[in-house]
DNA sequence: TCTGGGGTCCTAGGACCC
DNA sequence: TCTGGGGTCCTAGGACCC
């Protein structure tokens, strides 16, 4: 998802920033590492400036929600991470009134009631249905979009330099809001940096109705001087407290800053930042998402696990979660790592635990996966403690075409595992996920959500609490919105 | 009672080899 | 045994993003 933010290697490919600016060869040769320095006589001096749109859904997750229930609109609506646990998406309304991203919610209980917010468990199944049909509408208005995450996608509007930029990129807003009922903000710029600048500034000025074009100097000026510099693009906290050391607070002196004195200070993706401001496009639009070289799946407790049993079981189904991504792409595993810990924010003794495991022939076979996982879990166990999170962590990740084996890999059991995930495979996207599962996983939904309570059983500890979710009314025959 | 999950990239330092 | 330099590969930790 997010392959391009500042801190990516620059693509090779990309060096028409230097044309705008040729006595900038030397800095472009410091950007990439890998590419020699360009020789600017060899480069046209009429090579186009690129032109970046970033395109921003608002509250996205709250907009989403706001989509399904007309009732949230001008109302504070805050969504949840997993377990309730913290804000992760707000409107206005919810800013403000000083409810902050991330956020506990067990410490913002008071302002809830007072203001009545509107609080929701989130639905991933929803807000990715919501974001590929924004996606399918932004691919309406380029030819080439960079999704970037759930709700951003860069555009390239290249080809667009004859148009009123501003207007087309209102023309696209009105469109998204009209096919998909959420309201965006898009920034335009010579630069990502700069239309990621762009896009926070229009979303900010009220005036702006959503769209800001940082195409020409003066914009720039005005604009940059304004915003802060830790607000920008690939500046974290603690590089812009580093900044701040050396007097830079603004993205208007970041911007013009010596340029090798913020390298020494923030590396290689310090420098980029900077030429970006200055207009030189050092990160290219990238279309083709690359295949992911790790693959995650970790996640909270619902309620404190204590047993091995039960531990096998939330880890059995994180192992299956990450096999389906990982075959989604094709490729087998040969690194697999489980982890096991203690709640972080109690006091008291803290326990952390992992062990790995690695295969000599790729695999991406759930049901192997699970029994080298349960193998793991049972040397790293310890009895007595009180555990709130686990996961696995597939890595060295290889196509699975080219699986290499050795004289002792057994060639046979490996086809017969990958015929065995495509029927898997098959049936659960055609009966839904899970409908088919390997028996380690359990009985319980890993989501216990308010409508599951069909079993007679409790769910066990480590399934996640969302007491607050909506319906899956896009994804779900059953959960369709009915009306009348 | 109560604090998310999933990613990427860069750099420094150690191991190892010639 | 000592001394020196240079290269590659790997890993852990730091930083950042949404």
């Amino acid at each position: 998802m997010h392959k391009c933010h500042p801190q990516s290697q620059v693509s090779p490919a990309h060096s028409p920033c230097v044309a705008s600016a040729p006595t900038s060869a030397q800095d472009a040769s410091h950007i990439s590492n890998a590419m020699p320095a360009p020789d600017a006589s060899s480069i046209s001096n009429l090579a186009p400036t690129p032109i970046f749109a970033l395109v921003d859904g608002n509250s996205f997750y709250c907009s989403c929600e706001r989509v399904f229930n007309p009732s949230l609109i001008n109302q504070p609506v805050i969504v949840l991470s997993n377990n309730d646990g913290c804000v992760i998406s707000r409107t206005d309304e919810a800013k403000a009134i000083g409810i902050k991203m991330g956020d506990p919610l067990h410490l913002i209980g008071d302002i809830i009631r007072r203001h009545r917010v509107r609080v929701y468990s989130s639905n991933y199944a929803l807000y990715g249905d919501m974001s590929a049909r924004m996606m399918t509408t932004l691919a309406q208005f380029t030819p080439e979009l960079e999704v970037y995450s759930i709700d951003e996608a860069f555009l390239s509007l290249d080809g667009f330099a004859n148009r009123d930029l501003a207007d087309y990129a209102r023309e696209i807003r009105r469109v998204v809001r009209r096919d998909t009922g959420i309201p965006t903000a898009i920034g335009i710029g010579p630069t990502k940096v700069l239309a990621k600048v762009a896009n926070r500034a229009a979303k900010k000025n009220k005036r702006s109705g959503g769209v800001l074009n940082l195409c020409d100097r003066a914009a720039q000026d005005s604009v940059l001087a304004e915003f802060a510099a830790a607000d920008v693009w690939g500046i974290g906290a603690r590089s812009a407290a580093k900044l701040a050391r050396m007097g830079v607070t603004t993205a208007l002196q970041l911007r013009d800053a010596d340029v090798d004195a913020v390298q020494k200070l923030l590396t290689i993706v310090g420098r980029r930042i900077v030429l970006e401001l200055r207009g030189q496009s050092c990160l290219a639009l990238e279309m083709v998402q690359e295949d992911r070289k790790q693959i995650v799946s970790s996640k909270s407790f619902g309620r404190p696990v204590y047993t091995l049993d039960d531990l096998k079981e939330a880890v059995a189904n994180y192992v299956t979660r990450a096999c389906e991504k990982l075959r989604r792409q094709k490729s087998a595993c040969h690194t697999l790592s489980v982890f096991v810990q203690t709640n972080r924010f109690k006091d008291g003794p803290q326990y952390y635990n992992s062990g790995t495991i690695t295969f000599g022939a790729g695999t991406a076979s759930t049901v192997r996966m699970i029994a080298a996982t349960s193998g793991v879990l049972e040397t790293i166990f310890r009895d007595g403690i009180e555990y709130k999170k686990a996961g696995v962590i597939l890595s060295d990740l290889r196509p699975a075409i080219a699986v290499e084996f050795s004289l002792f890999d057994d060639q046979r059991q490996h086809s017969q595992d990958i015929k065995a995930m495509k029927v898997m495979d098959a049936i659960n996207a055609r009966m839904g996920r899970d409908t088919l599962k390997v028996g380690a996983c359990g009985n319980a939904s890993a989501n216990t959500s308010a409508s599951s309570g069909a079993a007679n059983t409790p769910a066990p500890a480590w399934t996640m609490k969302a007491a607050m979710r909506t319906p899956c009314y896009t994804t779900r025959w059953q959960d369709l919105l009915q009306v009348g």
